[in-house]
DNA sequence: AAATTCGCATAGGGCC
DNA sequence: GGCCCTATGCGAA
């Protein structure tokens, strides 16, 4: 056997073990492939900072004195006041005694005494990690006596070259630290998934609270293992396989719930689809019901976790803002297994009753199956890579593997900068002293009624088809305003009077501080968005580099983009913890500072710009040596870079904003925002757009557009004729939105997705919000049906020729065909009255 | 529990 | 029925 003391592991997480008052380390031993668990041999303990002197603490405390552990005086640097500053610290023995007791912790005595806290808010196993310097997703050797030592992968050549084009010190520091930690793949964890099915009556929810019906199916999918497990019911026969899965019947749920909570234990990785608000709660109370152990399953507040592994409940993944829009583009649109699976695989769940106990039970495992196989399949999507992207969150913000799976984008930010501010031993500062410092007004006044502050320039399109159009885009626009002018929270409205002149927009009241030394936050935002330029981005597509490596360079620059995009909005955020809005005024500030400034060196330069948003300008027309000039220019006005993104054979502009279709040299079309690729719309009419794109990418010339024209009108008349005649399927002419809100929310409006979902829920059908909403457009009294209750024939075709009409006519207006012409054209006489 | 603002399409609802 | 504003959802950046 091993020696335990000379084990080597992964960092995958911390928790607070209630029961052992301390904090325990989770690794993953590549070797085992195991998990293992090492409790805090530092002697850690919760605490709290705050300016009550030391001897007042205990009479503060009355009952609680008994749970401090000690009291001890520590400086700190204030980052808001630029100076240093003594407070206490007060340690308890449990984090509950810090603020956890409902209105009698001492964090709420000792503001309730007069006095000021820091830090007293922050989770106790995410102060562990600070405070120990802990970089989950990296590897450490623990020392015999459980002290754990980084193990220092060998990147430095790499590191070296990163930091070269850095000339701040801090700066480089920092880009040192993080180059390592995003040097390794961490290794491969086997994982399988999980869901189980429970026997309730038709008509009930299935509760994860009341744990009275039997669970009647379970299914594992994942490395290795191909298994539905079933409870015997009646004396029916059942197969040995469905799909590709083993059947196990059981004759106790006991049993069943054993045999399944042990085949879990021996994965690392256990992916459920809503398995915190469901499946695990179910299994481990239903377990205790019966008598058997719930181990592994250790249940929290709201949330599951696994002693043997890593739960992700991918419920919670996939509803993550940040990775729906930038790891899967967008691809899916509800919050649901069956719609997230359909988008991402192609593969839904299987259709089945309402009335589990009534299903065949061979059917029943059939589905229960294919619920944990596309979960699974959704759990290693990305070729296997979306784990290699979790482990690089949790490495870039410091969470643990959990709630990086769990917690949204503005949470990842907070805890990226408050690891840096403790490794600094900067004290974290309070929402509200941020505020009070920085100020929490807004100066700009937002063009949309309810927004605070001013955001971004979208300028006028020049409407009509524009050949050989450059693209120039400011790369990472507002981390880069963040990093050039030292924006952040430390630095905006710094208290020197000698900075108080240094306002960088006109028109704005903030200042900026102009010491060398002062922030940390602007500094890290820099320095993370030019290595992910400067670097990562580079390296991804460097032909020269391994294939493995070159992905894991890709999977490096596309997670950085993630956090740096969100990098500025958190500023803005109410809740962020860090919220400030002089920040978030500043950036877009500065951000039409850079747009403004360079569309006027354009134009000074005889450049035609016929577009631009935010970030970019289309510029129609240009020579190379001009644009590279323009480059120049911009640089030397601004002080960030504007570089040619893309070039286009052709552009068509509406007059609509945030509308355009590009054709690139190479043949592909970018369509932004036009009614055709909403993914809302219906397929006909999507199909039809399609199609229509497909006849204008062929065009290389001015003269092609004719006979594209002719075509055009062709495919157009056909669309039109399919839904005259009602050659459709109900499928295809659905519309599908998302219900954002829980029914009853739908107050002030009734929106026609909210009719339609109305309409299931009277046939006992549940709508969640999450769920998508396919319905028809109808000439019933309420217009819309769903799509499971809609006939053909009560189809609305005029709606339908009406919504082809303005979703063409965004492209058509350029190209000069009109759509009444073509649709009143064919057939029936009587609907060509109509246009 | 949730990063921001800007822009567009559609329907709903109040009012004349 | 037309006008105007709001609610809602989706997308661009």
């Amino acid at each position: 056997m091993e020696g335990r003391g000379e084990r080597i592991g992964y960092l995958l997480s911390v928790y607070y073990d209630g029961s052992e008052r301390r904090a325990v380390i989770k690794l993953y031993d590549p070797e085992k492939g195991e998990i293992f668990h090492i409790p805090d041999p530092y002697g850690h303990r919760p605490y709290l900072l705050t300016d009550a002197p030391p001897e007042e603490v205990g009479k503060i405390a009355g009952k609680l004195a008994a749970r401090i552990a000690g009291v001890s005086t520590v400086e700190k640097w204030d980052a808001l006041r630029f100076k240093p500053v003594k407070l206490t610290k007060v340690e308890a023995k449990d984090p509950l005694a810090i603020g956890g007791e409902r209105g009698g912790g001492l964090r709420d005595l000792l503001q309730e005494a007069g006095y000021r806290v820091w830090e007293a808010r922050i989770k106790y196993y995410e102060c562990y990690i600070y405070d120990q310097g802990l970089k989950p997703g990296l590897p450490y050797r623990v020392l015999p006596d459980g002290r754990l030592e980084e193990l220092m992968p060998d990147g430095s050549d790499e590191r070296i070259r990163v930091v070269l084009t850095i000339d701040d010190s801090v700066r480089r520091e920092l880009a040192s630290s993080l180059a390592k930690i995003l040097h390794f793949r961490a290794p491969h964890m086997p994982g399988v998934a999980l869901d189980i099915e429970v026997a309730t009556p038709k008509g009930q929810i299935p509760s994860a609270k009341e744990v009275k019906h039997p669970i009647i199916a379970a299914a594992l999918a994942g490395e290795g293992i191909r298994e539905v497990h079933i409870l015997r019911r009646g004396s029916a026969q059942l197969p040995k396989c469905v799909e590709d899965a083993t059947v196990v019947v059981h004759e106790s749920e006991a049993e069943m719930i054993r045999t399944v909570l042990d085949k879990i234990s021996c994965f690392p990785i256990v992916f459920t689809f809503n398995g915190d608000g469901f499946d695990m709660p179910y299994l481990a109370r239903r377990a205790q019901e019966l008598g058997v152990s719930p181990k592994p399953i250790r249940l929290e507040r709201d949330r599951a976790l696994l002693d043997t592994g890593i739960h992700i409940d991918l419920y919670q993944l996939y509803s993550n803002r940040s990775i729906q829009v930038y790891v899967f583009s967008g691809k899916y649109l509800g919050y649901t297994l069956d719609e997230i699976a359909q988008a991402i695989l192609g593969v839904g769940k299987i259709e089945v009753g309402r009335d589990f106990t009534a299903l065949k039970t061979e059917d029943l495992a059939r589905y229960c199956y294919r619920d944990a196989k596309i979960t699974y399949m959704l759990g290693t999507a990305l070729g296997g890579r979306l784990v290699d992207l979790l482990m690089l969150f949790a490495r870039l913000s410091k969470l643990p593997l959990e709630d990086v799976s769990r917690q949204g984008i503005s949470q990842w930010i907070k805890n990226m900068i408050y690891f840096e501010y403790r490794r600094k031993n900067w004290l974290i500062p309070n929402k509200e002293e941020i505020m009070l410092e920085r100020g929490a007004e807004t100066y700009s006044r937002a063009l949309i009624k309810g927004k605070k502050y001013l955001g971004a320039i979208v300028l006028e399109p020049v409407p009509g088809i524009h050949f050989n159009v450059y693209v120039m885009d400011f790369a990472s626009l507002y981390p880069s305003i963040i990093s050039r002018w030292r924006v952040s929270f430390e630095t905006v409205n710094c208290p020197h009077e000698e900075c108080k002149s240094n306002r960088p927009v006109e028109g704005l009241p903030h200042w900026i501080c102009t010491h060398e030394d002062a922030g940390l936050v602007y500094r890290l935002i820099g320095v993370l968005r030019d290595m992910r330029v400067g670097w990562y981005k580079k390296k991804a597509k460097d032909p020269s580099l391994p294939k493995e490596r070159r992905e894991w360079y890709d999977v490096v620059q596309s997670g950085l983009k993630v956090l740096l995009n969100a990098s500025y909005g958190v500023f803005g955020y109410e809740n962020f913890p860090l919220y400030s809005p002089p920040v978030a005024e500043m950036i877009t500030a500065l951000g039409r500072k850079a747009i403004t400034t360079a569309l006027a060196l354009a134009r000074k330069m005889g450049l035609r710009v016929i577009y631009g948003d935010t970030d970019s300008l289309f510029v129609q027309g240009a020579t190379e040596d001009q644009l590279r000039a323009f480059e120049r220019e911009v640089e030397r006005a601004l002080g960030i870079d504007i570089e040619l993104e893309k070039h286009y054979r052709y552009v068509i502009l509406s007059k609509l904003k945030k509308n355009y279709l590009g054709v690139r040299d190479d043949g592909t079309v970018d369509i932004k925002g036009l009614m055709g690729k909403k993914r809302n719309v219906p397929d006909l009419v999507r199909e039809a757009f399609a199609d229509v794109i497909e006849i204008l990418k062929g065009v290389e010339s001015e003269e092609g557009f004719e006979q594209a024209k002719r075509m055009i009108r062709g495919k157009i008349r056909y669309y039109v004729e399919r839904l005259k005649n009602r050659e459709f399927t109900l499928d295809e002419v659905a519309f599908r939105m998302v219900l954002t809100r829980p029914l009853h929310t739908y107050v002030k409006t009734t929106p026609q997705h909210v009719k339609a979902a109305r309409m299931l829920e009277s046939r006992g059908i549940r709508v969640l919000p999450g769920t998508v909403i396919a319905y028809v457009k109808t000439k019933n009294k309420w217009g819309v049906k769903p799509v499971q209750l809609a006939k053909k024939d009560e189809v609305d075709v005029q709606k339908y020729l009406e919504i082809m009409r303005t979703t063409f006519e965004q492209i058509l207006d350029v190209l000069g065909i009109d759509f009444g012409e073509i649709a009143g054209g064919v057939s029936e006489g009587g609907l060509s009255a109509y246009f």
